[in-house]
DNA sequence: CACGATTAAATCGTGCACGAGTAAAATGGA
DNA sequence: TCCATTTTACTCGTGCACGATTTAATCGTG
């Protein structure tokens, strides 16, 4: 009924940044400042990327291939809190590009290990300049990246602790 | 090649919370950092509006309009950053709930209004508790989530003026 | 050894997000 | 007035993310 009934006393005021112009209606919202920064994120990655071919997604898991090869698709899930519902078809789009490959294990013929091809190794030269042209376009200094990070993480870690198990 | 070379004079250090068990192989990414976050959000949304039959984005949605009622799709994109092709098939489920109609407006034929139904309004009452549940959840204080806020709005700006049209 | 329980991975269905392309209404000059 | 342009919305195809279910391999314990 009545026109502006904020819940505030729950998330915060936060009414700092609100131009005239941006329809900035969900400002107390601390979920959708990181929603949207996610959706920045994406965005200029997909620009970044698109040379590459990949998307965002696939670019971490190759990341993850680069800094150490050869992976179970159980380890890439726990590195990116991913499912085997995502992941499966994921890696299966990597090695249609040539990126990777997936082989059973010996061993445990239930694990499958994804390696990179000579392609996909090659294809690191051309991510190397990607990180740096992030942290450029975030326009923050190297100690407030980090801080922000690090303030993340916490929340990202009470948010798995409280709604996961409790 | 060799096992790890890290990009760190890009985006930073940032080995704080590098615990044993966790495989945080890509602590040294921002952006990895808010994809996390926004996961983990996501989730916590997902056990919170499963009574609701809502989804994140579409209890966004209906935030929107119980701030304010009657919107155009137009408005509604331009408060998430959403496009067209997005929210047409989003506000047409949330019609299909029975919690929103869609109506053309009668002075421009052009522009779908999207109003509350009964239903809609009444929603509202079983949603309110849900921006404390968040709030609580993250473990943050009041000044500590405000803070966190400005400086995600900070980041968006910033990532939204580099990769649009530079 | 046998057999239930666990684990790794895959499949299916739904919904979000976006690029590309389409359609129709409204606008703005020449 | 007329027509190109803009605006608003929609459709289609692709890929990510997850819940639910399934399959196959391995493990554990009697």
């Amino acid at each position: 009924m009545s026109d502006h009934q904020n819940p505030r006393e729950s998330a915060g005021p936060a009414k700092a940044s609100a131009r005239p112009g941006s329809d900035t209606e969900l400002d107390d919202f601390i979920c959708f400042a990181v929603y949207e920064s996610n959706l920045a994120f994406n965005n200029l990655y997909r620009s970044l990327l698109g040379d590459l071919g990949l998307t965002y997604p696939q670019y971490l898991v190759m990341t993850l291939l680069w800094r150490r090869d050869r992976r179970t698709v159980r380890e890439i899930g726990d590195a990116l809190s991913l499912e085997y519902n995502t992941l499966t078809p994921m890696i299966k789009r990597l090695e249609a590009l040539g990126l990777v490959s997936r082989v059973r294990d010996e061993q445990d013929q239930r694990v499958v290990n994804v390696t990179l091809t000579t392609e996909g190794t090659a294809l690191q030269e051309k991510a190397r300049k990607i990180p740096q042209c992030i942290a450029e376009a975030t326009g923050l200094s190297v100690p407030e990246l980090k801080d922000l990070k690090a303030r993340l993480d916490t929340l990202r870690s009470n948010l798995r602790s409280g709604g996961g198990q409790e």
